[in-house]
DNA sequence: CACGCGAATGTAAGCGCTTACATATTTCAT
DNA sequence: ATGAAATATGTAAGCGCTTACATTCGCGTG
């Protein structure tokens, strides 16, 4: 039987054999470990020797219970599958990492039922606060977060009305800026390819945004051809051949993310549609795709980093249960590659 | 003062509470639980009738302490920047998911040493066995794994000459076939951008399986112009660049995986280069880049469910004290599309 | 009808840590 | 020299759960 797994059961070491090894009592090792500056140097030389000794590491689970707090964040978003989140999780992490907070990270598939698991699961894994992407989920989500009173908050979504502290951008606006240049351009005839807007509050203002904007060119945003899919860049270039088959045909196609973008592009590439002269396509995120992706993506830039870091910023200060002051508004802007082109 | 943290302070329910409530001992209801075929059914629903109405949900470390163990299983993966991770990670998740297991994803940034922290870390946490990516650690990291006796499995990377157990592939043999096919198309000048080959078992297996390759053919291996830089696409370019500087030229540039490749190929349309008619490039992983990028990339195709999956049966027999069985090696093929032509 | 046995439940001892409080030691102004 | 204040350490009570072991109960059997 190789490798087999109890017999050579090593015990883990705890803090008593610390606290014995070093001639002090484990209130003392633990102090050590937990403000130093409280002990005396010289035993805290000789508890950190013994610590090392013998590789010692604490007990996640009886330092939670006993201490009532973990060092460790949640976030969930919907989707790991692509890089959209992975930037700013990535600054997020980075900034939590430096005050000594673990993250966790968990995905939701975009589903809220799912968040609300996922929610659920973080907090009794310990979580001591949580990010959220979006305003959108079930009412229970937040429910439980308030009455276990766990510090959270919401990114990737600014909105002025809502009560909730949040780190993000105006999708609404920021879509609206960038439909109003494809206007300018002279389309009349616009598809959009959107994620769900149901249960996603950032696909929804995205989609005002657009409506918005066409209103204020005189259209009818009820002309509009809506392409609403899940989040893959085959489901957008499924969604783009649609899009293609509609009458009157669309000369520009907004969509909802830069993924979305990357398989309308693929299948104009398939269909022989030349990307911008036959039709315009745009994007949103500005993630690393954009710039790959022949021609490169006229797309909305997000300042995803900025936003990862504030929000852990935030998210800090509510977890020491300072004041966390106002949510906040991070600006987006157009950024001008070659898909989106005049009108034919 | 909004939304305060301490206020309302609702107290979180019990197993305690639960007993009471339903008017059982803790023992039945953590039964209940646990082991719901051990308490007559009549019990078991009052019980569970009482856990919702409280909205019990059980605490973790206390359960963690006293069970010594989480159904929580962990996974180190070198970057979440980019997708190549990312869908061996969803089946891997999906599958444990099916068995009650939940997973804890950190990342190490292709460095050992963080890499040995997230180790200590995920243990420490809790996780009741390990997911690792390659075979390349510190000696340390096995040490305490050893010394704790976490199970776990390497993945990625299959090497028959490894004791450990593991589920991949062999990155010398797939890399030696397609650099096989590239030296058959006549390229006789070949770069290769590779990622940082110490500490990274498959960076250097594959580089390996070039060199034999080019062995094969009686071209001698120095005369490879090689390029080691970090994970990025922007890397990937400037690797490119400098390739392109080089004299002889490469006629061929094989990377080390599809995100340099993409770069790669970046960085050849803004020299003017075509590809594959001036240089040919290949990639690694076929990746969802591999087939949106222009011209689409001739790459490796790697099967990251399968391993994904696989991985995750390992660790879950290891972990309930099964006999796991032998390493498993996967195949992989030679995805063709466009990228690699015949040498000019 | 007493007995044994299995099923259902209860009792209580920890699991390894933190921390309020108590105690011992040092420091320093007086 | 002396007491108060500051500093360093120890004591021990849990934190919420699991589980070995003890107890109770109902039932079939000789």
């Amino acid at each position: 039987m190789p490798h087999s797994l109890s017999d050579s059961a090593k015990p883990v070491p705890t803090l008593e054999d610390v606290a014995e090894r070093s001639g002090v009592s484990t209130a003392t090792v633990s102090r050590c470990l937990n403000s130093p500056d409280q002990v005396n140097e010289k035993t805290r030389e000789r508890v950190m020797q013994a610590v090392s000794e013998l590789g010692y590491a604490p007990n996640f689970g009886a330092r939670a219970l006993a201490a009532k707090r973990t060092n460790t964040f949640g976030a969930i978003i919907p989707t790991m599958e692509n890089a959209i989140f992975a930037r700013g999780l990535q600054a997020f992490q980075d900034e939590l990492r430096e005050h000594g907070v673990t993250l966790l990270v968990a995905s939701s598939s975009y589903s809220p039922e799912q968040e609300e698991e996922q929610i659920r699961s973080l907090v009794t894994r310990g979580a001591d606060a949580l990010l959220l992407i979006g305003q959108d989920r079930t009412d229970k989500s937040y429910e439980f977060l308030e009455s276990r009173d766990i510090p959270y908050v919401v990114a990737w979504a600014f909105d002025r009305t809502a009560t909730r502290l949040s780190v993000g951008f105006d999708n609404h606006q920021a879509m609206k800026a960038l439909a109003d240049e494809v206007l300018e351009m002279g389309h009349g005839q616009i598809g959009v390819i959107t994620a769900d807007r149901s249960g996603n509050d950032r696909a929804r203002g995205r989609f005002d945004g657009i409506c918005e904007a066409m209103r204020n060119h005189g259209i009818n945003p009820d002309t509009l051809h809506v392409e609403e899919t899940t989040y893959s860049i085959d489901e957008g270039a499924d969604a783009f051949e649609r899009l293609m088959a509609r009458q009157p045909r669309p000369t520009a196609v907004l969509c909802g993310n830069d993924v979305f973008a990357a398989g309308a592009l693929m299948q104009a590439r398939r269909m022989g549609l030349r990307v911008p002269e036959d039709v315009s396509v745009t994007g949103f995120d500005d993630i690393e795709l954009a710039e790959i992706v022949m021609p490169a993506l006229t797309t909305v830039h997000v300042p995803h980093k900025e936003m990862g870091r504030h929000a852990a910023q935030k998210l800090l200060s509510l977890s020491a249960g300072e004041e966390p002051g106002a949510s906040i508004e991070l600006p987006t802007m157009i950024q001008w590659r070659q898909s989106l082109g005049s009108a034919p």
